[in-house]
DNA sequence: GATGAAACACTGTGATT
DNA sequence: AATCACAGTGTTTCATC
């Protein structure tokens, strides 16, 4: 990982459907050089996947919040992660040290859907002993 | 936005890569119909930008945690921002409601770095008068 | 949306440093 | 080991229907 390969991942990250061949042009390397580079990034786990950052607003999707979970039990954990992992809603589910078990990232259409996601997925198929919601006003800076 | 334009915005968070002449075999559509449909999803904001998931972890960051942040002034507040966004090891900002300020995921190479990113970007320059670090020790889904 | 032609980009090879 | 140039192949774009 040189400086060419920090220069390809910023533009990669910017557009990661930039071809090769612009790539090429800026950074003064031939194409298959470029090419090349990135398929090293990309099977040395430096790059994880090439996706696609979708609008949750545009999606409909206007409420953000960050659940923490308490859950007791061990069987129910296990249920509790597949449940979870499944669940359209979830942008992230993070393993916590600290006061709570469990950090969520949803994002859903609405505040009624929030309260059923709360409610139906959270407190009622699983021991989820207590929750603490965290709204999120705005976005400063998304990765 | 129909249940082709879902397919294909499924496909391209699996691999954003993947060519239109690609996704055009599997969902029996045209080459330009694929690229055409593309195109408005992004121009009308459902995609917001083509990037790419970089490893944390081959890149030496093994250190994630979410830090709650209260700040006071309104000067300060707007020194925070634009420092924090700048912050390479920023992932995300967020302002929220409820008990905090602020909520920013931060990605670091070690707790030594995390001590001195709390110590010296967030306590020291700015008038941030309470954090609450919460530490990840596992990710189980991740968008 | 589909088709076909032209423009463009990618891959594989061999040569170079 | 990394890079380049070239040729062959595949992909995209732009017109037209």
């Amino acid at each position: 990982m040189d400086a060419t390969d920090q220069r390809i991942l910023e533009m990669l990250q910017q557009n990661s459907r930039m071809t090769s061949s612009e790539i090429s042009k800026t950074i003064h390397l031939s194409v298959p050089a470029v090419a090349e580079r990135i398929r090293k990034l990309e099977s040395s786990g430096v790059i994880d996947r090439f996706t696609v950052k979708l609008n949750r607003h545009t999606l409909g999707q206007h409420c953000l919040a960050y659940i923490f979970v308490v859950i007791q039990g061990n069987e129910e954990t296990h249920q509790f992660r597949t449940k979870i992992i499944e669940s359209e809603y979830v942008l992230e589910c993070h393993h916590t040290a600290g006061e709570y078990d469990y950090l969520l990232k949803v994002s859903l259409p609405d505040i009624q859907s929030l309260e059923q996601f709360i409610t139906e997925t959270l407190k009622n198929k699983h021991s989820v002993t207590r929750t603490n919601t965290v709204f999120i006003l705005s976005t400063l800076k998304d990765e």
